[in-house]
DNA sequence: CACAGAAATGCACGGTGTGCAATATTTGCA
DNA sequence: TGCAAATATTGCACACCGTGCATTTCTGTG
């Protein structure tokens, strides 16, 4: 039906399960939290809970936001190098990102103290990284659909490792971050010779 | 102890039970094996197979061979270009695999049909990545540990690549698989300026 | 043989995830 | 408004998972 409405309480319904998984396991530690337990602080029933997650640790992870679309478009149709218009799509990733700072540092101390949170975390990537790889294509030989992966997969493991840093420092800018981003990318262009 | 006689034995256990349950779930798909007839199959009770492998997944996906001692030696103290002694690392590492093909492609079968077993198969090359950046990080700026990830995550990435063509295609030779990582990265190299 | 350390096992138990059928809620429409 | 269809939530039963613990079996050694 896509029906907006009803999707947008879905969203909201999903967030609140993930809110309540977040704030148990903050509280106790991945190993001690239950389903039952997220399931009871969020206001619904076990079963209910599994029809939104597979699994406590998706709940908690949750899937990190989507490249936005007309960024997107943007970058398709850019006609920089492939770095200088990637700017902009790491732009408008991380401020999504920044739009809930607050999140990002819990998520990144519960990714930090919970190992069992990894392959979680990790699966959650791949979404993201499969999109970003799409998003490549459009500007690659297009016959080479690994090249785009490769490519997808480092950018994705560069921004992690921008995060792990722009979180942890307070005072550390958005565009600061962005630049660690690129200039490790660029760095590796000259390693590769 | 350290034994090696035990340490054997302990390996060929393992090596049984991964046995058993590869061929399960060629029979009959991930979905449908269970712990305990992994169990059966290898002759071990079902506690047994729990002190070998945390969950059916690590079972079927095992875990890739290191890269040999020698061959890490030997990168260390190249002094040809990082991709040119890397040649070297990826010959000792893929060789080992190759005398195993039979083994591969089994797992490549097994990796393609059963989706579930995706995320088992990422942890495992965690461990293969986070080696390899060790071994990079012998070669680079010693305070670029981020540099030293992304390039491992790229070349696991690029291997990963490889052989999932070399796996499938029977004429294909293990030297080209190996030129082709190194094309990809290579090309990686252009198109990162 | 007897002993120590390692490995295998049985058992109990709490948590996980799914199928199914019943119930409740929302939405579109007359 | 009121009704029918679509969608969401829930309870329940059930099989499977993974661990702790105590016990037994095995293996190499003095």
């Amino acid at each position: 039906m896509d029906n907006p409405l009803r999707e947008r309480r879905r969203a909201q319904t999903a967030r609140e399960i993930h809110v309540a998984a977040m704030e148990l396991c903050q509280e106790m530690g991945l190993e001690a939290v239950t389903t039952e337990a997220i399931s009871t602080r969020a206001g619904i029933s076990l079963r209910t809970f599994f029809n939104y997650f597979p699994n406590k640790e998706a709940a908690i992870v949750n899937r990190p936001p989507d490249f936005p679309e007309a960024a997107v478009r943007k970058f398709a149709e850019g006609d920089g190098t492939l770095l200088e218009d990637m700017h902009g799509l790491l732009v408008a990733h991380l401020t999504q990102i920044d739009a809930n700072r607050k999140g990002g540092r819990m998520m990144q101390a519960l990714l930090r103290d919970n190992p069992g949170l990894k392959t979680a975390h990790e699966a959650s990537m791949r979404g993201l990284i499969s999109e970003l790889s799409t998003i490549l294509a459009t500007r690659l030989d297009p016959d080479s659909k690994q090249l785009a992966d490769i490519l997808a997969v480092m950018v994705i493991c560069a921004i992690k490792d921008a995060l792990d840093i722009w979180i942890l420092e307070e005072e550390k800018s958005l565009s600061a971050s962005i630049d660690e981003i690129l200039a490790n990318l660029r760095q590796l262009g000259t390693v590769l010779r």
